[in-house]
DNA sequence: GTACTCTCAGTTTTT
DNA sequence: CTGAGAGTAC
């Protein structure tokens, strides 16, 4: 194969990339070294580019043909990224029959080949969490488990961390079930999973946990040596996000040459909670003995203001492998702090900052939240000042109940035996069929060990329902069997939309009145539009169980909101940070779980979000946040004072932002027409505890109070509030004025 | 079996 | 405050 390095693009970014990153040293040992190679690196240092650069090379000396690499990224949109960038350094590369994807994608693919060694139909569909709780509560209840108590969500939480051990049922201890779910954890695994067989079902675990099997028994040694053969380098992205499970299906197939190159960074590790181990990273060396490892400290993306930020913020976590990252960036602004009243007023804050950047390309600008709930009053306020963005995760394409709904009938026509899909939608649109014929349904099914649909068909041949329901069912069925048979003669794409036709699902929503049906049709539509870009049905599905997202409006310029999670990896020029206040972030709930090791991961998230920006990061944090309707006073984030003062230019709505200082309004008296409020200082973000002193103040009697004391010790506070008819104790977020 | 009302729990983060 | 699930009346 003849691959030349001189198609690289003459794009003046694409060139940096691959080049200036590595010193020779560095480029020399990522492109030459045989066996294992562990490349620790930290944020904006071009790790992601460390593996195209590997694998540009592996390609272009011949050492190594495309099928004979494989490449693990974190998410289906890095592999994405990854085959384009490789291909366009590379001409003549045949991407599609790369083996570049997530751990989950990749294991699919061979899981597909291989599952008749466990006994498996290699159609087998991949279950969503959605169905996964929905079997997970049917089981439970099954046996009689208090289901308010243990809700399916938690038992699934439970499956999964099991699964992200490798752990089956038959590897759980006394000691791993020891007082859960009433002692009955175990049994309600080991029935999951005999349900999921008789379903033909995968569960996201299983996707991994099924190819070790098959791999680890000497019975499949052929299965074994034919990847070991195929899979000569095997690179992996994210290392230190990898669990326990990823570790082993990765050990059992570089095990024979050891030509695995990972790249990590410890300090970005932000998904323990999905049982990522960062033990893996120092399990490495042990694991590939001669394994070489390179540092890369040097930051090409951030100002050395935001890089200097993130770096002391990081010092303060004690668990971790430790690097200093430097940048020869030019200097650029100060990070940017804002204190706001409350969350509505943070979306307008932002949208006016936003504003301001007028020759910015709106791509460039992302606003990362710690919580899913926290964009919708971004959404709420770009949508009144008509600011184009788009919010990646969130409520995604593919998990929309209209479009779950029509997945469903594709599922159920390909799998008739997917009891989960019929149960969807034997009564969607109303059919007139209930949960009391649903439960005679399930009940003759049982007996009869048959699936949902081939009991339905057999009570319809046996005429064994009452006339009215006979005929309802009856249509069901033929529907479903005239659809079967148009599946060899029509596009697929339009026996779709005669699905959603016929079946009477689209008219169920245009004879909807409401406002969301509309945009449920559009939803629709787009759906079908998106399946005719598959080869099959089969392919499609796969597809949307794996990726789940879709990629619109990708050459439209709009402003970026999503996860910090979401955001690993990514880089924007400017990045806004919402929310930094004690209890969202740090989330309470985290450290709650997971005492301090959480919050260290807590602190690696927010220092994700900062390393994020290229020129400037802007830091928000709201006084009052209303949670479940009641409004919650608000502290700033601990992190916001483990930033270093100098970096940081606070500004407060009032102009008089100053240092982290903050005082709270710990009594308020408004029982008579002039109120009277109660300062008590307590500077919890400074840990210095000035002593309580009080002072009353003045105020208009209105919604909204602002108002100035003078303390005790003479410093002059200005504080603001909301009266909103309460008269309690209220305390209140002010801010210090010299 | 359906349509309506009422209660109550839920907001981390995702392949 | 919202959405799911239970409870109630037809």
């Amino acid at each position: 194969m003849t691959l030349q390095l001189n198609h690289i693009k003459k794009d003046k970014d694409m060139t940096k990339d691959y080049l200036l990153e590595l010193n020779p040293e560095q480029k020399k040992a990522v492109e030459t070294t045989k066996g294992a190679l562990l490349v620790l690196a930290g944020a904006g240092t071009g790790k992601t580019r460390v593996l195209t650069t590997r694998i540009v090379h592996l390609l272009k000396s011949g050492e190594a043909a495309p099928h004979q690499i494989m490449a693990v990224t974190f998410t289906n949109k890095a592999a994405t990224e990854m085959k384009e960038r490789v291909s366009s350094l590379l001409d003549g590369v045949p991407v599609a029959s790369w083996w570049v994807g997530t751990f989950h994608s990749l294991s699919a693919r061979m899981l597909r080949r291989h599952a008749d060694r466990i006994g498996l139909n290699s159609n087998f569909i991949i279950l969503d969490i959605d169905d996964q709780q929905r079997l997970l509560k049917q089981i439970a209840i099954d046996i009689g488990i208090d289901v308010k108590k243990w809700n399916p969500k938690l038992l699934a939480s439970i499956i999964d961390g099991w699964k992200n051990k490798a752990k089956r049922p038959k590897d759980i201890s006394f000691d791993d079930v020891l007082d859960i779910v009433d002692g009955k954890m175990l049994k309600i695994y080991e029935i999951y999973q005999a349900r999921l067989k008789s379903l033909s079902a995968c569960d996201f675990g299983d996707l991994l946990l099924h190819m070790i099997e098959i791999l680890k028994d000497p019975k499949n040694k052929d299965i074994l040596d034919l990847y070991h053969d195929q899979f000569r380098y095997m690179l992996v992205d994210e290392y230190q996000d990898t669990n326990v499970a990823q570790y082993l299906w990765l050990r059992l197939l570089a095990q024979k040459y050891k030509n695995i190159c990972c790249v990590g960074d410890d300090d970005q590790s932000i998904y323990g909670w999905r049982g990522a181990e960062i033990n893996n990273i120092l399990r490495f060396e042990k694991d590939f003995l001669d394994a070489k490892i390179i540092r890369l400290e040097q930051n090409y993306r951030s100002t050395p203001q935001i890089l200097q930020a993130a770096n002391t913020l990081i010092s303060h976590n004690n668990n971790r492998l430790g690097k200093e990252l430097w940048s020869a960036e030019k200097m650029g602004e100060k990070i940017h702090l804002q204190n706001v009243w409350d969350s509505k007023q943070e979306a307008i804050e932002i949208n006016a900052e936003i504003k301001k950047l007028k020759q910015v390309n709106l791509n460039n600008i992302a606003i990362l939240v710690r919580a899913g709930f926290q964009t919708r009053e971004f959404e709420e306020r770009f949508m009144t000042t008509n600011l184009p963005y788009r919010v990646v995760g969130g409520l995604r394409f593919y998990e929309r109940a209209e479009i779950r709904d029509a997945i469903a009938y594709f599922r159920l026509l390909i799998q008739p035996a997917d009891d989960l899909a019929f149960e969807r939608i034997i009564n969607k649109p109303k059919r007139g069929i209930g949960k009391a014929t649903i439960g005679n349904l399930h009940a003759f099914a049982k007996e009869n060990n048959l699936s949902l649909y081939a009991a339905s068909l057999e009570l319809v041949k046996k005429q064994a329902l009452r006339p009215k329901l006979l005929i309802k069912l009856k249509e069901f069925i033929d529907n479903f069997e005239s659809w079967r048979m148009q599946m060899s003669e029509i596009p697929h794409s339009e026996l779709a939309e005669n699905i959603l036709n016929e079946s009477g699902y689209i008219d169920m929503w245009k004879s909807d009145k409401s406002i969301e049906a509309e945009g449920k049709i559009e939803n629709l539509k787009e759906l079908v539009g998106a399946i005719a870009e598959f080869e099959n049905l089969h392919s499609f599905l796969e597809h949307i169980a794996l990726v789940m997202e879709t990629q619109k409006n990708i050459n439209q310029d709009m402003v970026t909101i999503m996860t910090l999670h979401a955001a690993k990896g990514l880089e924007f020029d400017y990045v806004f940070l919402p929310g930094w206040e004690e209890g969202l972030f740090p989330n309470q709930k985290a450290i709650d779980e997971g005492g301090i090791k959480s919050l260290e991961e807590e602190r690696r998230l927010a220092y994700v979000g900062l390393t994020r920006a290229k020129k400037k990061a802007y830091i928000f944090h709201a006084s009052n946040r209303q949670i479940f309707g009641n409004w919650t006073d608000c502290i700033p984030s601990r992190f916001i004072s483990e930033l270093p003062e100098d970096l940081v230019e606070a500004k407060s709505d009032s102009g008089f932002y100053r240092g982290h200082k903050s005082c709270n309004l710990s009594h308020f008296d408004n029982s008579t027409d002039t109120n009277r409020a109660y300062i008590s200082t307590n500077t919890v973000n400074t840990k210095e505890k000035t002593g309580n002193f009080q002072a009353g103040v003045r105020v208009k009697h209105s919604k909204f109070g602002t108002g100035t004391i003078l303390t005790a010790d003479g410093d002059k506070l200005e504080i603001s509030f909301d009266t909103a008819g309460r008269k309690k104790i209220i305390s209140r977020f002010v801010e210090i004025i010299s």
